[in-house]
DNA sequence: ATCCAGACTTTGATTAATCAAAATAATAAT
DNA sequence: ATTATTATTTTGATTAATCAAAGTCTGGAT
């Protein structure tokens, strides 16, 4: 059985590999993702690499294996079920739900998580966005278009909020930016790095283009 | 925060201490029901004590102090709502529900466990009939009563198992003897060690004294 | 009173995960 | 090409939890 510890790191590899696009990881990041100094990423990534979870190339970075990758996907599903069921059965405020995932996670049986599963319908995406893995680990990572790319003027559906903090979260609801919304690009200047959007018949709500880069739309 | 480790010592120590009727705890009680060597529980409750959570003096025993029970009884207030859960939300089979409550115990905020609570609605009782701790930490352990010494031919509730083995809650199941039914019990021979229970209109149910021990009544 | 058995404690090692700080390699700047 | 900067790896220590095995009580049995 993989550690807490261990299905974190492979957790974050995953995210950092997403997010780096399929490159080697530089082992300055995932030590800063695991909140370690750099010495403690190294050793434990040497232990990942014995244990067949990553490959490890000294100062060139590490990267999942299949093995790695399928467990971290395992991880991953536990994490965005668990997410879901705070919010639509527990009821708790979407904000909240990503640091509690974290810790129970680790702690969820393969047979309590598809009892969850079951009870969701069999959901494709979590409160904010992210897809669900499915239990054989394959997920859809579509395309990633976002208010700060999309084409201007036309109708968007939100589809994914890339951003776990809870006060950012908060500001998106509170702008009722949250996925399933439909809204519309007004205007983007990208010398003052402002991004105006219409959702629904209210006023534009403006924001900034690092704000705008973090929601994702699908065009409707 | 206290550990995993820490939590599981401090409930062991409560269900011992109760089944002991508040004397001191001998540490080869604790090891064995911990699972660990003696060195280990010997080592372990010298930094319990350390804690303030016990009183532990050498070749006498361990006690917890007001502070570790304390502890404990929020330990076991969410072990016992997880359970609860575990059945009523997501159907689990009431016999697999402790193992599963053992790993989720340590891994829930008070945020979630209260939402718990709410959507059952305050509840008292665990599946076994045990009782739920209250946010405050009391809990009302009435008076034992079990099938090997209630009154005999009287109506009897069946109000708690105590005994958490999944084989053992499966033949109680099976014979219909879990918490809320009502019996009578026919015969009671000491000397031969056996019990016979009716159940409902049906024929007699026979147990041996020890598992009639094992399941608590109140009569009706 | 002495001895013995069983319960308990000590001691020394081990493993996982971590940090601090020193050493090393690679990259960028002059 | 040499130097300076920065990232990475090493080394040595630390903490929590554990075990194995050796040492020490203590409460009966003789």
């Amino acid at each position: 059985m993989a550690s807490s510890t261990v299905e974190n790191y492979l957790k974050q590899l995953y995210l950092e590999q997403r997010a780096e696009d399929g490159q080697m990881i530089a082992m300055g990041r995932i030590a800063a993702a695991m909140g370690v100094v750099p010495g403690t990423a190294t050793s434990m990534v040497k232990a990942l690499c014995d244990s067949g979870l990553v490959e490890y190339e000294p100062r060139a970075g590490v990267r999942l294996t299949t093995k790695g990758e399928t467990l971290a996907l395992h991880v991953l599903r536990r994490h965005r079920l668990v997410e879901l069921f705070l919010v639509k059965v527990l009821g708790l405020d979407w904000s909240d739900v990503h640091a509690e995932a974290d810790a129970l996670e680790h702690a969820i049986s393969d047979n309590v998580l598809e009892r969850i599963d079951d009870l969701l319908g069999h959901p494709t995406v979590d409160p904010h966005g992210d897809p669900i893995p499915t239990r054989k680990g394959h997920v859809h990572e579509p395309r990633r278009m976002s208010l700060a790319d999309c084409e201007i003027g036309v109708a968007q559906k939100i589809t994914r909020v890339l951003d776990q903090e809870p006060e950012f979260l908060r500001f998106v609801g509170r702008q009722g930016l949250m996925p399933g919304t439909t809204v519309t690009v007004e205007k983007r200047d990208v010398a003052a790095e402002a991004v105006v959007v219409r959702v629904s018949k209210r006023d534009g709500v403006s924001l900034g283009l690092a704000a705008a880069t973090k929601i994702l739309v699908e065009t409707r």
